[in-house]
DNA sequence: TTCTTTCGTGTCAGAATGAAACAAACGCGG
DNA sequence: CCGCGTTTGTTTCATTCTGACACGAAAGAA
């Protein structure tokens, strides 16, 4: 079978990247950016225009003298993405364009953490969300996002929550779906996503937190995601933040799962009221005054501060963004984590800046959409 | 005047660069490493060998079948280097060779704090360690790391020490010297020497932990060392440690400053014994088993092993170095510290490496020569 | 000796790039 | 209204960098 396909150079898929995440821009500087020619730049954007994968926007936004630019940007409808997270008890997943900008979402319980029934999930969340988006546009890739480690984005080595160890995930999917499959452990995706997507993209340094089930922690430097052998196993999850708080479930005492996890703060404050009581209750107890769900939420205010600036100090990063679904703490405790934070790092230091994806469980999806749509630049080809 | 000289390629530097860390290093090995075929690397290695600053190492060093590799290595003792590196009382210098090797050391108090008096102190330490080099190589550069900020290896834009804001010290001493000048952070400086020349040097991603007057910390990851404004603030220095340990001077209880260096250790047993006491007798103490001594040292252990494992996690690295003029306490309390270590990391994570550089205040001078190294590098010319 | 393996070199054609000249499209000031 | 300055984008072309390929070299193994 003959290959009628150019492989893309390494700039056109730089270019590609840049206008992805920062399109529309114009050539000129996109030149600056990527340190490339004014003639560089009508090259590498030809193929990408004749294609229909860039437009040239009508709108000229510049402010300043000179000719006007004509921005290049991608055909941001022309693809579609689904994103899953799975957890223990579910899939959620979303349909996204070609910026992980979400479309439709749904969820789907599991009917087990066999392999075969979360892959027969997995399948059936995808035909769904693909049936429910009306255009007639082909679904470019699936990413799957998932607690545990991932080996080459392919194969889940481990996943405690699922019980699976060396399952190849993508490959499975694969073959049900017929289309590229790229999995990911769900701090990496996430933070990919808002690398590219987010409302940092584009910054070559930063942090991510997620507060949810557990406390994940990714960051990103040289304009990289740091992956290692030991993403996947949460190490930012327990770390020390407080000596008089609570043991998490390794026997850290005031780490940041004890303190900040949705399981252990709802914990802490059902043992104090003598009752269960569930996160939404518990900051909704903390909003109305309660002295014991503020005294819980508060200190997790505190944790939270001293986690950041710990991570603003050792990282070496002065931006952080804070995800996940139990981020809805950060409207109660903002301010107390700021003062934390400030406590801990030196007053000359550059302020660190804090973004809140809110999105909540979306953002999970999103990151596996992401994750799919780095792959799919990857596979770039230009076919003749 | 016309220039003779050609521009080197990235490549090429590139190719310089690696011999120079790696060395001695096959063609076959480095166009492995560098993504680049053995033509590319016949065709860049040969003006680096027609003008002497390679050598084809005799030695063929293979174990396995095929024809034996000519490995390429820089000829190490053609340029001379020299490394200062000031604090507020003296410069401490060192002449190195092209890996920064100490050739000879020396130092010389500073006759007070003003910029004059501090660039005579360094020109005259650079001239008896010039003269006191025996072979007639010239300097082809000097670098000077201080604790504090500096912009563009030029400018000490804060150097609290020694009360500067905003001077030009490279100008000012390449004016003096006549040879190309490069100004660093000390803590950044030392980062980079271990980086080319230590014992991780070509390592991707790691941390580097300074004991001395102060605490610092430094990192590299994805081969580049990490540098942002806040270099120089000493940011990891106040990282809280130990809940009930003693105040810094900035008032954090049990941080890294007041857990490990070299003052507040001193102070802390000088308290508890009611005279004053200096380090080197504090470990001997403590060495010798005086319970206040090992109670003091104990603590610094356990606070050292939360720190690295807090580095661990935070920074995502699994090699740390141990440096600085204080680094002798390693030898009492590595194993306390390599336990505190282990409780706060997740027993499944890969294992933290440690590896300490024992050469005390010369570490901190060669830091400033990897820098000038460096900065060589980047001024790399062919001479026609 | 001959074969295998790996390393290194010379030649050459193809790909990618930037310099330079030029055209285009705006605001501005006279 | 009309040049003028300014910035953007295009075309052409020479240069540079690179790998493919063929070949030779230098060892150990059979």
């Amino acid at each position: 079978m003959a290959e009628s396909q150019a492989e893309v150079s390494g700039s056109a898929r730089e270019l590609a990247r840049e206008v992805l995440i920062h399109g529309p821009i114009s050539r000129a500087e996109l030149g600056r950016r990527l340190g490339l020619s004014p003639a560089s730049l009508t090259r590498l954007s030809k193929p990408f225009l004749d294609r229909g994968w860039f437009i040239e926007a009508s709108e000229t936004l510049q402010g300043a003298t000179g000719r006007p630019a004509k921005p290049l940007d991608v055909q941001v409808d022309s693809r579609r993405f689904v994103g899953v997270k799975v957890t223990g008890e579910s899939a959620f997943g979303v349909i996204t364009d070609l910026r992980a900008g979400a479309l439709g979402q749904g969820e789907r319980s599991l009917d087990g953490h066999e392999v075969d029934a979360v892959v027969d999930s997995v399948v059936d969340l995808v035909a769904r969300l693909r049936d429910g988006d009306g255009d007639a546009v082909e679904v470019s890739g699936l990413g799957v996002s998932i607690g545990g480690n991932v080996a080459d984005q392919r194969v889940v080595t481990r996943a405690p929550f699922l019980g699976w160890r060396d399952v190849a995930l993508a490959d499975r999917l694969e073959r049900e779906l017929g289309i590229p499959v790229t999995v990911e452990n769900d701090v990496t995706a996430l933070t990919t996503a808002e690398q590219w997507f987010g409302a940092v993209r584009g910054r070559p340094a930063f942090a991510v937190v997620t507060i949810g089930a557990g406390v994940g922690y990714g960051l990103v430097m040289h304009d990289r995601v740091v992956t290692t052998a030991d993403s996947g196993l949460g190490l930012g999850g327990h770390l020390p933040l407080d000596p008089n708080g609570p043991l998490c479930i390794d026997g850290h005492r005031g780490c940041s799962t004890a303190m900040l996890s949705i399981p252990s703060i709802s914990l802490q404050l059902g043992i104090a009221l003598g009752r269960e009581v569930d996160y939404d209750e518990v900051l909704r107890l903390a909003e109305e005054g309660n002295p014991l769900a503020v005294s819980v939420t508060a200190a997790a205010g505190r944790a939270l501060g001293r986690m950041m600036a710990t991570i603003a100090n050792i990282a070496m990063v002065d931006t952080i963004v804070l995800s996940g679904e139990g981020v809805g703490l950060w409207n109660l405790i903002g301010d107390l984590a700021r003062a934390a934070l400030a406590e801990d790092r030196d007053p000359d230091a550059t302020p660190v800046e804090i973004h809140v994806d809110d999105a909540g469980f979306v953002s999970w999806a999103r990151g596996a959409a992401a994750v799919a749509i780095q792959a799919a630049l990857g596979r770039l080809r230009l076919p003749a």
